[in-house]
DNA sequence: CGCTCAATTGACACCGTGTCAACTTTACAC
DNA sequence: GTGTAAAGTTGACACGGTGTCAATTGAGCG
């Protein structure tokens, strides 16, 4: 199969744009750095990704495969009790965090491409939802606190776990990822469960 | 004195690009834009700013003293009690942030520019004496959490009124400026203040 | 009048993205 | 083996945005 090298190729630019961006970590990420880091020519690149945008998202996607977020976080979803719930979500998406900061600072770099940050608000959505889901089940046990309507509750966990927040306490202000999930566990508890 | 029609040119400039600034939430504010808008030729603009990075500075300078927001702040600082003092600040940060999402924007969007970070960083660094300031009142009164150092509670304040949070809240999620006003007082309350 | 300084015009270098054409290499099919 | 097609290489180029430079214009003032 041709096709077969193309795929290995492939695979190899998405693993050379990861390094780049994670060593880099707010240096200029060209495609000509990646494609040596790659080992091919700059212009090799375009025969795989038409932008680079488009290789940005295709590389954030790769992340994710390969740490399996999906999985991570549909576990969450078993807990039994709301309040299981929402600890497990904000563990898991919150352990997450540290793995896509790279991929983050990106995105975030690059507010005026239309392609790239229609990807980031998808992945953005994507975690309100499950952030929603959480509020619902703390909902559905009647333990989520009167303060606040679902929307608004989801709202605020949402900013809560957002990666600048993890940005900010972590690389800014030094705390350990252990220090990052426990306090944000404890915040999102003390404003969204009830009697707590 | 020549110096005059300097000054004026040097603040017809300001204004232009706080306008297009302003005016083009997440379009590319060039040099060329910002000097049509101010009616002078894009050259000009390099007599008064070395660089695009050093206008952007000035501006958020510029933007700072039309506002008013030393005066603003150092206004919450007369509130006599610490719970006083916390909400004070919130309430004068949190109206302010509106007004700066603009210049919050430009600068997030040059990570790359180590001038401008730099800047950047400075001003949050500000913010963050202003939200120490305001947790060492609450631990005088002896009416912080005993859930954290006065460090920490410090670090979550920041992480609240950050203009990433406002932009989340706001922009993305839709809430009015007073919604995010009250509830973020009621999130910080909630989570830092003793017996609340 | 002559000086000075702001501003203008036009040109240019630099850098990064994206494109193109022509050529070479690789691998598989017959 | 030889032919063919896809993948990759090199070199060149257009485009857009930043920043620089030289030559020129124009207004204000002693």
């Amino acid at each position: 199969m041709m096709s077969t090298k193309k795929n290995y190729t492939r695979e190899t630019i998405l693993k050379a744009a990861w390094k780049i961006l994670d060593e880099s970590p707010r240096a200029s990420s060209r495609m000509s750095d990646i494609a040596k880091e790659a080992g091919i020519s700059r212009q090799a690149v375009y025969l795989h990704f038409p932008t680079r945008a488009e290789l940005l998202i295709a590389t954030a996607r790769y992340v994710d495969e390969v740490y399996e977020i999906d999985e991570r976080l549909r576990k969450s979803r078993n807990a039994t009790t709301g309040k299981e719930r929402l600890s497990a979500y904000i563990e898991a998406w919150g352990n997450y965090l540290p793995c896509v900061d790279c991929m983050a600072s990106a995105f975030l770099a690059m507010p005026d491409d239309d392609d790239a940050m229609a990807a980031w608000n998808d992945r953005m959505a994507e975690v309100r939802d499950g952030c929603l889901a959480a509020i619902e089940a703390l909902a559905a046990d009647d333990d989520l606190t009167a303060s606040y309507t679902v929307e608004q509750a989801t709202d605020i966990l949402w900013m809560l776990l957002s990666i600048q927040n993890w940005q900010l306490l972590t690389v800014k202000c030094g705390w350990s990822q252990a220090d990052y999930v426990s306090h944000i566990l404890e915040i999102a508890q003390n404003v969204l469960v009830k009697n707590c």
